[in-house]
DNA sequence: CCTACCGATCGGTAGG
DNA sequence: CCTACCGATCGGTAGG
C-alpha cells in the first residue's frame, strides 16, 4: 500500500494484459494440435514473437500456462457454446440449442484440433494433477448443465417421464465428443449433420 | 537365396520376434498414457530395460515405432473386442457384443489409458502423415463392421425398417468413445454401465 | 520484457 | 543388441 497505488488508479498494466490474453488465445489454439502437454513454452514463443523468458514473466511455469490456457478455453467455449444456450428456452429448446452451437464451435475452427476440451479430457484423464482436475471440473459442470436441461425438459412435459436426466445427459455428452472425434479425424463436416440429426430425433421424437 | 536360408528352416530369430512383441505391448500401453507423440524412445527404453540403440535396431525410427505400437493395438483390439463380436450371431447379438466387448475391454484395464484408438484419433487428427493414416484406416473398419451389422440386424427385422446403418453406426460408435472418455477422465465403472444401458436400450426397444 | 545460459532429454547415428 | 556420441530442444534461471 504505498502512495503510487492511488497515484495512477486507470489501466494498471492494461498492456500487459491484452499482451497476455492474446498469448493465451494462440496457446489454446495450439493445445488442441499438439496437446496440453506438447503445448512448448519455445513453440508458443515462436508462434507469439516473444522470447522464452517473456512467457515466464507472464505464467511462471509451464503448469501455471497451461492452467491459463484450460482457463482461456473455458472462457471461449462460455462465449461460443454455454452463451447461445442459455438465450435460448429452458427443457428441450435449450438442450438442442446447446448441441447445435458444439456442432457450430466444432465446425466453425476456432481452434484447429476441434473442442479443446474433448483433447484434453482423453490426454490428461490418465495424468493426475491440477491440470487434469481442471479439465474434469469442466466435464461435470458441462454434464450438470445438460441434466438440468433434461429434468426442465421433463418437468415441463417436453420429454418422457421416463427420461432419467444423468442418462440423457450422457447419451448427449457422448454424441458431442463423437462428433468431435470423427469431425477431427476426417475434416468432413457430413459427420457433424448426422450428429445434428440424431441430438434433434432423439430429442423430440418419442423415447 | 543363400544355402543357409534352406540350413535353418525353423524358428529364423524366434528370439528376436518374441523380444520385438514384447516391447510393443509395452509400446501401446505407454502410448494409452503418454500419446503416441509422447512415446519417447528413451522412455520406452527405459520401460523394456534395452538401451535406445536396441529399439532402433528393432524398429529404425520413431515413425515406424509408432506404425507398428498402432498394429499391435489393432491385434489386441482384434482379440479383445473383433473377436467376441464375430463369435455372435449376425445383427442385433452381435452389435451388442461388440459394444460389451469394447467396455470390458476398457474397464478390464488392457491399456491404463482406455482405448487405444480413441486417443490416438484426438491426438492425431490434426497431424497428417501415415500414422494417422493407420489410425483413420481402423476406424473406417469399426464404422463399417457396425454398419454390416446393422444393415443385417434390419434385414432380419431386429431392427426398424427405417433404421439408417451409417447413422445408427455412428450412435453406437459416439457411445463406446463417449464411455471411454468419461472413464478415463472419472476412472469410475459406474459410466460404463450407464452406457451398457443406453446401448442395450437402443438397440432393443422401438426406435 | 530481453540475452545468455543451465542440465536433462529428444530423435538419431557411428562403430562395434 | 551395446557404449558413446551428435545437434536440437526441453523447462527453467540469472541478471538485467
Amino acid at each position: 500500500m504505498t502512495t503510487s497505488d492511488r497515484a495512477r488508479p486507470r489501466k494498471p498494466r492494461a498492456d500487459g494484459e491484452r499482451r497476455r490474453a492474446s498469448i493465451l488465445r494462440e496457446a489454446a489454439s495450439l493445445a488442441t494440435v499438439t496437446g496440453l502437454d506438447g503445448l512448448t513454452i519455445g513453440g508458443l514463443a515462436a508462434a507469439t514473437g516473444m522470447s522464452k523468458s517473456g512467457l515466464y514473466a507472464h505464467f511462471g511455469s509451464k503448469e501455471e500456462l497451461q492452467l491459463a490456457t484450460v482457463a482461456q478455453a473455458r472462457r471461449v467455449f462460455d462465449a461460443e457454446v454455454f452463451g447461445p444456450a442459455s438465450a435460448a428456452q429452458p427443457g428441450v429448446p435449450r438442450l438442442v440449442a446447446l448441441c447445435e452451437a458444439f456442432f457450430a464451435h466444432v465446425e466453425g475452427g476456432t481452434f484447429p484440433g476441434g473442442c479443446f476440451f474433448v483433447g484434453a479430457a482423453l490426454e490428461m484423464g490418465t495424468r493426475p494433477g491440477p491440470v487434469r482436475d481442471s479439465i474434469a471440473a469442466f466435464q461435470d459442470e458441462l454434464g450438470a448443465v445438460m441434466a438440468t436441461a433434461v429434468a426442465a425438459a421433463v418437468e415441463r412435459g417436453e420429454l418422457s417421464q421416463d427420461e432419467d436426466p444423468q442418462v440423457l445427459a450422457f447419451e448427449l455428452n457422448a454424441l458431442l465428443v463423437g462428433a468431435d472425434a470423427a469431425f477431427v479425424l476426417r475434416g468432413d463436416p457430413a459427420v457433424l449433420e448426422v450428429a445434428r440429426a440424431v441430438v434433434r430425433r432423439r430429442l423430440t421424437s418419442p423415447d
